[in-house]
Parts: C-alpha cells; sequence; structure tokens
RNA sequence: GUGGAUGUAGCUCAGCUGGUUAGAGCGCCGGAUUGUGGUUCCGGAGGUCGUCGGUUCGAGCCCGAUCUUCCACCCCA
C-alpha cells in the first residue's frame, strides 16, 4: 500500500538550489570565522542526556529531544515509576540520549574532555544543526543550523570586539539590510537588581524587562506585579523605565553597586574600541533591556535584530560554563549565527547572488555511438580546464534534450552529428543569445581559456 | 506546553442554504517542428477533496478526533 511520504514537524529539505545558497551562507562565515584565528571542530550529533539537562532552564529542558534507548527500554524501569505516568521522572530511565540543543554546552564538553590537548585561548568555530522540540512558526524550525565561534580560557574584552566586527563582517557581505547589533551586560543586569534590592529576582526581572519594546512599560510592571514584586520596587523600576537611560544616567543609578559599575565599564571600553576601529554597516546600540533568555552568561551580552523578523545572531560572555563540568576558572565568549533566519532574510531582500558559475556551462547534444565517441574527448578536455559540462545520457530526442539544457541554465549546448564529424567541427549554440556557430574541436576549446 | 486559524490537481486558488460525472490559471506530458530550448497554436494526463470516524436517503461543505502549515503566548537562531 503506497503511503504519502512526509517529513517531520519543523524540517525541511534543501533542493539545489537551495543548497547554494545556503552553501553561499556557510562559506562567507566560514571565511571570515577563519580570518580571525577561529579552528573549526565538530560535536556528535547526539550528546548524553545528562550533558545538556539544566543547561537552558526548565524551558529549555523541555525543549531538548530525547532519544528513547534501544533495546527493551521499559524492561530496567521499575514498575512504581512506571505505574505513576510521570514523563519527566520516566525520561530519564528510558532516555539516555539527546539531540544537541546549541553548540555551547556541547563545547563546552568538548572543551573538558579535551582540555589536556588544547592551549588557551581556544578559538573554535563550530557549524552544525541543532534541533529543539518547539513549536514551528515562520523563521522558528525545529532542526536548523548554527554558526558558532567561540573563544575560551580569555578574558580580554578585545575578544568582544573582534566578535563584533565579525558581526559586521559577515552581515556586511551578506547584504543584510537594516540590522543592529544591540549589546548589554548582564553585569549592569546584576547591579539594577542589586539597586532594586530584587537580587532574588534577578530572573523574573530580566525577562519582564526583555519584552519592553514590544509590550511597553505598562505591560513590563504588569508582569513584574504578577511575579510578586513590591510596591516600593514597582516603584523604581517605573522611573528607572522612565528615563530610558544612557550609559552616564546608568552610572549615577549604579553607583552603589559595584558589579553594575564594572558592567559600564566594560561596555564603554569595548564599545570605546569598535568606534575607534569604525563598522562597515553594522549600527552598534546599547540596549538596557536587552537580556537574553540564557542564564549562563555574565558579561557582555549581544543579540542582532532586523526589524519585522526574528533576531539572526546572539552572543555572550559566560565565565563559568566549563564550571559545572568539573573545569573552574574558564572565561568564554562566543556568538552564533541563525544561518536559516539569515537565509530567510536573503530570500526576502533579494540579496543572494547569481549562481550560474556553479551551473552546468557546456552541454553535449547525444546522437547516438559513434557521436559520443566523437565528444568525450572534448568533453573531458573541458572537465579538465575546470569546466563545469556534461553529455546528456541518453539519445533521446533532441527537444527534450534542448529542454533540460534549457531549463538548467547551460549556457553552451553543443551538437555533433554526421556533417560535424565530417569536417572535423562542432556546433555550438549560445542558449542566451540563441545564436549558433559551426567551428572547429581547437577553436572551442580556446573559448574556455 | 497553552490559545486561535488553515488544509480541494505538482503550484496558486474557485466550488451556491449539504443534492448527479469537483473546476480555472499556471506547470507537466504529447503533437504542430523525427538536428534546435525559451515565444505561439492544438491536444492530453493528473484529485482517496489532509487522515480516520460520526450525522444524513445523500458530505468537499455539518460534527468529533488526529496530522500539517500558519498566527499569538512561552521561549529562542
Amino acid at each position: 500500500m503506497a503511503q504519502k511520504p512526509s517529513i517531520p514537524k519543523g524540517t525541511r529539505d534543501f533542493s539545489p538550489v537551495e543548497m547554494k545558497r545556503r552553501n553561499y551562507i556557510f562559506s562567507v562565515i566560514t571565511k571570515v570565522f577563519k580570518r580571525y584565528g577561529f579552528e573549526q571542530i565538530e560535536t556528535p550529533a547526539m550528546e548524553n542526556l545528562s550533558t545538556l539537562m539544566g543547561k537552558y532552564g526548565d524551558e529549555g529542558d523541555r525543549l531538548i529531544f530525547k532519544i528513547l534507548n534501544s533495546g527493551d527500554y521499559l524492561k530496567k524501569v521499575n514498575d512504581k515509576i512506571l505505574q505513576e505516568k510521570n514523563s519527566n521522572q520516566l525520561t530519564k530511565y528510558i532516555c539516555e540520549k539527546a539531540l544537541r540543543y546549541d553548540l555551547t554546552v556541547p563545547f563546552a564538553r568538548y572543551v573538558v574532555m579535551h582540555q589536556n590537548d588544547i592551549t588557551f585561548p581556544f578559538k573554535r568555530f563550530q557549524i552544525q544543526p541543532v534541533w529543539r522540540a518547539d513549536r514551528p512558526q515562520k523563521g522558528r524550525y525545529r532542526e536548523f543550523y548554527q554558526c558558532d565561534a567561540d573563544i575560551i580560557g580569555s578574558d580580554s574584552l578585545l575578544n568582544e570586539v573582534d566578535l563584533i566586527k565579525i558581526f559586521d563582517d559577515v552581515l556586511t557581505e551578506l547584504k543584510i539590510p537594516d540590522y543592529t547589533i544591540h549589546i548589554n551586560n548582564r553585569k549592569i543586569l546584576s547591579g539594577l537588581a542589586e539597586v532594586f534590592d530584587i537580587a532574588d529576582k534577578i530572573i523574573d526581572f530580566t525577562v519582564a524587562v526583555d519584552k519592553l519594546d514590544k509590550v511597553g512599560n505598562e505591560g513590563v510592571l504588569k508582569e513584574l506585579a504578577q511575579k510578586g514584586f513590591t510596591e516600593k520596587q514597582l516603584d523604581e523600576i517605573a522611573s528607572f523605565l522612565q528615563e530610558e537611560p544612557g550609559l552616564a544616567q546608568l552610572k549615577n543609578r549604579l553607583s552603589t553597586s559595584e558589579t553594575g559599575l564594572k558592567g559600564v565599564e566594560e561596555l564603554e571600553e569595548v564599545m570605546n574600541y569598535v568606534t575607534q576601529i569604525g563598522l562597515k554597516s553594522a549600527k552598534l546600540k546599547f540596549d538596557v533591556t536587552l537580556a537574553r533568555g540564557l542564564n549562563y552568561y555574565t558579561g557582555a551580552i549581544f543579540e542582532v535584530k532586523v526589524k519585522d523578523f526574528p533576531s539572526i545572531c546572539g552572543g555572550g560572555r559566560y565565565d563559568d560554563l566549563t564550571g559545572v563540568f568539573g573545569v573552574k576558572g574558564l572565561s568564554g565568549v562566543g556568538i552564533s549565527f541563525g544561518a536559516d533566519r539569515i537565509y530567510d532574510i536573503m530570500l526576502a531582500t533579494n540579496a543572494f547572488p547569481d549562481f550560474t558559475q556553479d551551473q552546468t556551462e557546456v552541454m553535449f547534444v547525444n546522437f547516438g555511438k559513434q557521436e559520443t565517441a566523437y565528444c568525450l574527448p572534448v568533453l573531458f578536455a573541458l572537465r579538465e580546464k575546470g569546466i563545469n559540462a556534461e553529455l546528456y545520457p541518453d539519445n533521446v530526442k533532441m527537444k527534450k534534450q534542448m529542454k533540460f539544457a534549457n531549463e538548467k541554465g547551460v549556457k553552451y549546448v553543443v551538437m555533433a552529428g554526421e556533417n560535424e564529424m565530417k569536417d572535423d567541427t562542432l556546433t555550438v549554440k549560445n542558449m542566451h543569445e540563441g545564436s549558433q556557430d559551426t567551428i572547429s574541436k581547437n577553436e572551442f576549446l580556446k573559448m574556455f581559456n
């Protein structure tokens, strides 16, 4: 019984045109990463579930794709747990592996496992798919590629500067229109939490503030009120939101917080460097409301936004990512490009170049055995010259062969039948112009010097 | 995970208050043109109406479940 095939929700096939465009994005990113001294690694699609759990918050845990154990996976589970039908409890017993959720945590695991082979500071890049059991929407997939660059084992703020310049270089070359790099520092947010006396509720605070541009001041205050913030705290936060503080005002407000001032100082240093170097097309904007969900960030945080699209890049500094795996005191900072969302923007704005050079440039029409023997040396001579060329594999109607060439975007169609063989020539048709000429094999080959 | 919309030919969509054989444009295939594509003309194929079940004399249309895609929330690249 034939069944209609399908693919899982939120996943996609990539056809030849799409692959050309995707590879173009990857190649630009790869080139720039290398230019800044990053080296590539890959890690397995699956990690031990225990490596991933608890690193992304409760919400993140829910979105991890778990892999069912092979074999009789229920055998080892004790009856009591089975009876309870508690899925969260049960997964521990029936899933020991999971698909990677991002590239940063696997990288931390990699660093710990290979610490003796790595010379620090270690700059690695990684371009691989990640999987999230999210509900798909436009620009939101369950399988998508991240392109990460991280520096681990260096506190220097010069790394932040490099990463900002990488955003600028890549997104300029990809012709992403009108994007802004938002930058903040987690220490500033911690400082504010100290000043507002809400240090224990910093996550609630940052999550709410992050939505400011979406829900406005009232929305943020409403959410905070629901989370149990006191009147006094709400009043202070309200007055803070009113003034849309720049760095100078922030310094005042944070004067009692050592951490907060450190954050401002770091941010100023990074921004001063960037101003000195200059940016090609990026706009760099300090944004106190930028929080980002991932709770392991401790210093700078970045996010690249394009109007009317979901964010295309993210990143930040984490002081102790490897700590949970037993290696303390390694600070890292990294960024991530969301290739699929970049793709969507480039498609919507016609930013892709032509990929005609990837196409077959010359196609030989197949007229039969003898004619094939006559054409083959020329075909392979072309390939030796690096020209993409092919011979139509079957001796079918010319119309069909021409149509094939036309649809594939072939530039030259070569015809060699009885007459050409007799005169030792080739008839070459330029498909773009519709013109054709009969010339010698040598003359033809010279066209490609 | 919560709430809402959606699904008819390969694609974009028509399809009356439920009533014979479900339509169009584009695409595809064939012919006009057995050595010439893209234009033109003529002809043709292609549909379990997402899937399963229910109501009805009768369901593409009504009801339920399920899946897909999309939107909002959550979260994020």
